[in-house]
DNA sequence: CGAACAATTACGTAGCGTAATCGTTT
DNA sequence: GAAACGATTACGCTACGTAATTGTTC
């Protein structure tokens, strides 16, 4: 299939697709004259990439999996769990994090307050 | 000054203070033959800048406030408060949305042990 | 042949870090 | 003249979006 209706099947753009490519994430595809041409195959792997994404993987955290699933070998269970595992104490730090800047924010209004406050 | 002891003064580097001046955040200081010549009123506007990133404020919403601060008017109040509100605002947002993230991965370690585990 | 689709640059975004090369001041 | 400091490009990073221009397939 074309680039446009793999598009369309995963959700994710054309220049996303192109872009997986060019950082070497997906394999490249045959091509059909000078279109690129997509097996069934690349649909999972796409759409892997994409749910990957929504849970706060970047591109480059997401290489090794993406490799192993387009060469066809099976799913690494125990590397998945180890990226996810990481990828959770990494959130709970921004968590913290933002907590900080917040607690941080409400200090500075105070502090704004009692400096410019004509009471 | 120099660029480097105002740098040393303010703990932010001489690449972001040109940054900052390149990007139109702070006025273009003076110039001895080729070097660029500040003020002390540097100083603070500067501390400004950093102090206000660490909270979480980029390079174009402290636009405003800092080009008032540069131009020696009064400190814009009200204009800081509804920034510091809103930004408080965004914070959560972010947390809550980080806070999905980590469901969304726990709900994805058990889906992987409930596929993969050999029990 | 025209419609629909694709391809290939290239610039923009945030905020500087990191060279690399070269001029200046003491 | 050397040491220390500064100046000016320019590329790198994240993940594509958005043109702009041009070729291709049916």
């Amino acid at each position: 299939m074309l680039i446009g209706k793999l598009a369309e099947l995963t959700g994710v753009s054309r220049k996303a697709i192109r872009h997986y490519e060019e950082i070497g994430l997906i394999p490249e595809p045959d091509r059909k004259g000078t279109y690129r041409d997509y097996s069934e195959g690349y649909i999972p792997i796409i759409r892997l990439i994409k749910k990957s994404q929504v849970v706060g993987f970047s591109l480059s955290e997401l290489q090794e999996i993406v490799e192993r699933k387009s060469e066809g070998g099976e799913f690494p269970i125990a590397l998945a769990n180890d990226l996810i595992d990481r990828k959770i104490l990494d959130i709970n730090d921004e968590i913290d994090r933002l907590n900080r800047q917040e607690e941080a924010l409400n200090q500075l209004k105070i502090e704004l307050k009692n400096t410019f406050e004509t009471s």
